[in-house]
DNA sequence: CTGAAACATTCCTTTACAGGAATATTCCTT
DNA sequence: AAGGAATATTCCTGTAAAGGAATGTTTCAG
């Protein structure tokens, strides 16, 4: 895993920028700004951090810079928690076992 | 989502720890210091890190500790991950879309 | 060409945190 | 009870990073 994306996730601001930009679609740093009660240099500095971690797309606008979500780093992010997914599916392995059992049963009480 | 995890996360040892417990079940912090190739007492400070953050469960036997991995936060960072998935299966949308047009191309060559 | 809007950059200060070294604690063995 | 193994804690230092304030840059409108 990219501990950079990880970094960039870490800290409140940009979490919550992250999730507005899931939520509001693609937003600007005014918007932004404004919407997370930030300074404007701050918004900027966040955005070039998560920009810069791969997390965001900035794409400019004459005066203005558009900022959307990149699926890419959500995807690997994705793919990596794929690799602990085992720990927490044991149980639900548990539960196939328990109905293949009740299925068994059900079997036994065709043939009777 | 809790930035304490993500935090935990964000540091390349603390990463390394959690992916250490993944692969080769529980482990002690001396096995963890030698794998790493750390200092005992930085082997600690992580997992101190890790087990506020709630990654990790230490228990106490005898003279060592026992680290292990816990299922939960995993699991909440998975659904966090739900609430983006969206994003990139938009893309498998426009495939759908393409085999639809497909589909109806066949029908049209059906008719003539 | 001037001014204003939208952002970016720089500088400064404060704080958090990682690593190293030394020391403390806990527990088992004998 | 003593010593050693496994781990925890403390103290120190350096560094990175976040926020504030001020200023620089780009772009459009008029």
């Amino acid at each position: 895993m990219n501990t950079a994306m990880l970094t960039a996730l870490a800290e409140p601001n940009r979490l919550h920028i992250i999730e507005l930009l899931r939520d509001g679609g693609p937003l600007t740093i005014g918007e932004i700004t404004s919407r997370l009660e930030l300074n404007q240099p701050q918004t900027s500095k966040h955005v070039r951090v998560l920009s810069e971690a791969g997390l965001v797309e900035v794409e400019p606008v004459a005066n203005r810079r558009i900022i959307k979500l990149r699926p890419e780093p959500f995807q690997q992010l994705d793919s990596w928690l794929e690799t602990f997914r085992s720990m927490w599916e044991d149980r639900l392995d548990r539960l196939d076992d328990y109905l293949r059992e009740i299925q068994a049963q059900d079997k036994t009480f065709d043939q009777s």
